[in-house]
DNA sequence: ATTGAAAGACCGACCAA
DNA sequence: TTGGTCGGTCTTTCAAT
């Protein structure tokens, strides 16, 4: 899974971030605001997507409108003996974690989760908590996002049906 | 800002799955998969678009690679007086915050940063801790990811050139 | 929600610097 | 190697049904 060194220059990184502000905008557009033509832009997207730095393009939704309604982060704190690989196997079982990471300071890991409401978050707390290897966790729940438009909030695990 | 309430059907769960695993699929293959004409996935779309469901389309892509190797949350301590609302504006003016959101606990709210290294995150939160009402932090600095394809693993605030 | 037609985007092959 | 041009094909988009 290791990649070569990948050394992306200026036009790039304006393709990227045209890419990323919409992920549908044409390769004609994003090539007449830097000065390419659009299989040019194509070509080097292509590349980048080959290399790794684009690894795709995703709509970006309210959870909330899917009904995502409960978020939480979660500190994990393990027994020293459990390795963070054994932590990785557990954590993709679970498709309410959208996102798991070992951390500095106190906890061994980080967990960001959604639910559906607090029932939900309770039960998914509940399987974690019985996992054998794990002694505590610390809950913050959140309660409201400060900024509008951050890259995350739109990130769910999917649809409530497909994982209920 | 207020939108009115939205009903998706079961058709529009789809398109929105099918948009979520690539924002670049065309309305035309949508459709072919759920049994509706390209014009008519369009119509949902720019419904769901206008109802606020489908906030926007980006690329997902390899913070590293844009230059953002170093990642924190960092949760917040405000004096009692201050209110949620000022946390918010000062919050917007920090690219390097890509999300930030109150949270129950002791902390009053949880900063998610990316910098480009450590040197870069350590005077991000030094002007953080400078801000008057805030009376102390406490930073978990992510060491690594146990989840490759989470959606906010790819959330990154721009280019480093752009912001620093 | 579908159809049909015009405009536009994509993508491969080939050529130039 | 990287970008440009061209042509065939698929997609988008708007009207009308």
């Amino acid at each position: 899974m290791t990649r070569p060194p990948v050394t992306l220059d200026d036009l790039d990184r304006k393709i990227v971030a045209a890419l990323i502000a919409n992920a549908r905008t044409s390769f004609a557009e994003i090539g007449a605001a830097i000065g390419l033509s659009a299989p040019a832009v194509k070509r080097r997207v292509d590349r980048m997507r080959e290399a790794g730095v684009i690894t795709g393009f995703t709509a970006t939704v309210l959870p909330n409108a899917l009904g995502w309604r409960t978020e939480a982060y979660v500190e994990v704190y393990c027994d020293s003996a459990a390795p963070p690989r054994r932590l990785a196997e557990v954590v993709r079982d679970y498709p309410e974690i959208i996102a798991a990471m070992t951390v500095t300071g106190g906890a061994d890991a980080l967990l960001h989760i959604r639910a559906t409401d607090i029932e939900h978050f309770e039960r998914v707390l509940e399987r974690i908590r019985a996992e054998p290897f794990i002694r505590k966790t610390v809950s913050q729940i959140v309660l409201s996002h400060l900024i509008a438009n951050s890259p995350e909030a739109g990130a769910s695990p999917g649809t409530p049906a497909d994982t209920q």
